[in-house]
DNA sequence: GCTGGATATTATGTTATACATACTATGTAT
DNA sequence: ATACATAGTATGTATAACATAATATCCAGC
């Protein structure tokens, strides 16, 4: 889905960080996996997703690897570091108070269907 | 509470315009009244609040007018446009299917209190 | 009357980041 | 060969949340 430009801002790392806890993947296939497991409803278009990759190695929240597949084809995989682990627990926190204080603005709207 | 800067990114209008469709408000005012009808849980500095009037102004979601109250102060009252009300509705449409994309991503971690 | 604190708005500058776009390059199927 | 999906890099733009400082008004207590 095409979100009013600034919605998504700020939940995307987590969202990052949330697919790449279950162990690691490389760009592309994160790309796919938000799509799949949120229902087609986010999508990160590489102009976004690369860069944040950067971002988060910079900040040592994931780690990069170089691999090649069978195929000869190179890919980098990104795995969640122990700092990022704890980084996403702490961002979930915030997320959850934030959603709970638009349910609160809102009257409740924001149930999960 | 203090969030992760960009988390907040995007909602900020939506809360706006949602207070501001209760009925007219100067900017103050608003900045309280987010505070409290949040639980204290959204806080929007005044830093971004004024920029984020004259923005939505600008783009006719809102109109300001000046008033003086009898204590002589001057006050500018802002009020939800109908191109406003349009956009709210649109944009709220959008966080609900935002917040329906994390629940699926997060297991539904987020749920009203 | 003066002083401190809450109220009220404006102005300026910084930073982060979502996104578009274009480029390079490889693997697979036709 | 060639078209398409895959895979990553590079560059530039626009937006917006925030900090901070400046300005000014009202009110209460001394």
């Amino acid at each position: 889905m095409k979100f009013e430009s600034q919605l998504l801002k700020g939940i995307a790392p987590v969202v990052v960080l949330e697919i790449l806890s279950g162990g690691p993947m490389y760009g592309y296939e994160l790309g796919q996996a938000i799509e799949r497991r949120s229902g087609q409803i986010l999508t990160l278009g590489k102009g976004t997703l690369y860069p944040l990759l950067y971002n988060l190695e910079a900040k040592k929240l994931v780690r990069g690897k170089w691999q090649s597949s069978q195929s000869g084809r190179k890919r980098r995989y990104y795995s969640i570091t122990a700092k990022g682990e704890g980084e996403l627990a702490r961002q979930k926190a915030q997320l959850k108070e934030l959603t709970s204080g638009l349910n609160l603005v809102f009257g409740g709207a924001f149930v999960p269907a």
